[in-house]
DNA sequence: CGTCCTATTGAAATTCTTCAACACTCGTGG
DNA sequence: CCACGAGTGTTGAAGAATTTCAATAGGACG
């Protein structure tokens, strides 16, 4: 015991935090990134990990969501419903997002693993707290908004003005630069494994099933993409598919 | 000239602000009101009015903008261009909001006037240098970032999942709500001036301008709505338009 | 081996767009 | 005072894109 306390104070002096976080992936890009060692301490001790399978929900709709979580790993959907049953993915969420709705109990949008989903989660009266005295906290959220909301407007454009084929070919391109955020790899192939199944690609672009299944045989069969397995796909050229994310008319 | 400066001292030491901002409908609503006086004061050396047509641009994408701006009145469109021509309006402002994205030089979408605006404008730095010392200013910033979103994720399911009247219900709704905020007169009949042309209601909808007008038609022809000079329109039985914006397949 | 889940494919039906014609209003200038 | 054109909105008919309905196939799992 002894030796964990003197460890952890440890931990504290050489300005590394908790041991919890020091071995957490998203312990930089997080919101944590902007929290100083005692905050990160502070917080630790209201943490919680939890891990999700594909579909489970995260937190509902309507519900009076009291916590917060950082996406430690997997794909996050964000869903709208309709009355009779229409569904509309709304926004996707990746590692190290934040997840949550700061200053406002209940949200019309559901949280839901689209694959499997490790977070950790804290109370949001913790975090609350910590933004009077942390601006720099208050500004990633603030970043992160904005950083939705532009995400969100790109979106509106794909489903507004968009044809089924640019965007399934939009939908591939942004998972594509996830997984290569930095574009690196603009020449060479890339090959990332599909984060969700065709009915949830068909939520997030307005489209049905069987219009997702044609738009990626027909990109499939012109060479734009291999799939393998139905969620495996190698992008030979990445130029190629991003002109099909714009000019098909 | 001493009587004017005697004034201004006046407005500053009764926690009034300053006489141009004491007359501006926005005042309280906008990002101004978590400015102090003081701060009102120092803002308004900078601030300067500015008025547009329908249509007129009020900052073009990728220009490097380097002022922000409160709506005085009269609505803004937020518009995405794709290169072929095809446009998508991916947001709508209405006073008293604020116009402009923070911690970001450039946008690529392109602010226009939808009608008449006014907007009272002041540079970037300024505001910036104010949210380190008002936090209550931030807060507002990021309670707008977060409202857009909201809207935005409405918008979302609107575009992917609804029918054309649908649709067009949905922003005749969306207006009318605007006009009555507070949903006073969900039972009695609301007027309004629609703020935008088919051609843009168009392009804020995803759809074509024909579509749109045969919509409009068809909802006139319901007695779901009424329309006088192809913009005045009036809403006998606001439920009524509501139910069109879900139920209709 | 059967069942569930996921994905693909075809044919018919539907929705929305495109193309084209026309109507209305408003300002300008003969 | 009227003709003209530009800008805006409506309507019809044909065409294209997407959905719906239906059938099939493969993989995972008990």
């Amino acid at each position: 015991m002894a030796r964990t306390s003197l460890a952890e104070r440890q931990d504290i002096h050489n300005s590394e935090g908790p041991a919890l976080c020091r071995a957490c992936e998203a312990r930089h890009r997080g919101i944590c990134g902007a929290l100083t060692p005692n905050q990160l301490v502070a917080l630790s001790k209201h943490t919680a990990r939890h891990a999700y399978g594909s579909d489970e929900e995260l937190a509902a709709t309507g519900d009076d969501v009291r916590r917060y979580a950082n996406i430690l790993s997997g794909v996050v959907k964000l869903t709208r419903l309709m009355a009779d049953g229409r569904q509309q993915i709304v926004g996707l969420q990746f590692a190290p997002d934040f997840l949550g709705r700061p200053f406002k109990r209940q949200s019309d949008v559901s949280a839901e693993a689209a694959t499997d989903v490790s977070v950790c989660s804290f109370p949001k009266s913790v975090i609350e707290g910590m933004i009077d005295q942390s601006p720099e906290l208050g500004h990633r959220l603030h970043e992160q908004a904005l950083k939705e909301l532009d995400e969100a407007r790109d979106w509106i454009l794909t489903l507004g003005r968009k044809s089924a084929t640019e965007k399934v070919a939009s939908f591939l391109y942004l998972i594509a630069s996830h997984v290569d955020p930095e574009h690196k790899a603009e020449d060479g192939p890339i090959c990332f494994e599909l984060p969700l199944k065709r009915a949830d690609i068909a939520d997030f672009l307005g489209l049905t099933i069987e219009t997702v299944s044609r738009q990626i045989t027909k990109l499939r069969k012109v060479g734009t993409i291999v799939v393998e397995h139905n969620r495996t796909v190698t992008v030979p050229d990445l130029r190629r598919l991003r002109e099909c994310c714009e000019v098909d008319r």
